[in-house]
DNA sequence: TTGACATGATACCTTTTGGTATTATACATA
DNA sequence: TATGTATAATACCAAAAGGTATCATGTCAA
């Protein structure tokens, strides 16, 4: 259990349940992006764009570089191992369970289907 | 990018998003557990629980099947496994970019550092 | 210095979300 | 059949989320 209540995977988490942000991240993941640049390929405001961001920084999912006036958003892999980690953790008994639990819910099944 | 987009996608990671959702999520993986084996668990109605409940179903993260005048809740490995695979479509460039991005990123820590 | 431009920061609006309370329905059992 | 119990279904509320509009700030360049 305290494996799983780590903290920075609320912020991930929560950052990840966004489509436009998990897009956001398919972009910087082929290239660093300014606001401008990624606000480019959405039909949102920069405002709106910069809010999505912010969550993905706070998140641990990318980090921010100022280069003169502009500020450059880098995706940040490490943050989203945090995701992975924690849904590595039902991995492990999937392998264990996975057929068991076919295996009953089938059973369940015809038990069930009156 | 049509990858990334499947359906389903968006239910899983909306309901992995709220901590006790998770944590649900942690409970069933051990058993399968009425609605009201699960609220005996938190600090919230049984409603509450309910709608929880609901969404992670909707999410395809679980699956409940009336047993009698009860509804057992179990966990859907399957379901999860759409996060997971969404996570590992950046795995694979991790392996491929992660000392990229590292070198890269300390290069221009050390040329932003003015 | 002045102007153009990229971004930051608020304020505000609407929808969704997490929660409670309440009422209704279905079922096991005395 | 009557009754207690498990869940379903609403209605409702407060807070958070996603969005726009607006104005302030900082920086490059002429």
């Amino acid at each position: 259990m305290n494996i799983l209540n780590d903290d920075g995977i609320q912020g991930a988490f929560r950052a990840l349940a966004d489509p436009t942000r998990r897009e956001i991240l398919v972009y910087l993941s082929k290239e660093d992006m300014t606001i401008g640049d990624v606000a480019g390929h959405f039909a949102i405001t920069r405002a709106a764009v910069k809010k999505h961001l912010t969550i993905l920084e706070a998140g641990d999912l990318i980090t921010v570089h100022p280069r003169g006036r502009e500020r450059v958003n880098r995706l940040r892999p490490e943050g989203l191992k945090t995701a992975t980690d924690w849904l590595d953790y039902f991995q492990q008994f999937w392998d264990q369970r996975l057929d068991a639990l076919k295996t009953a819910a089938e059973a369940e099944e015809r038990k069930n289907n009156d």
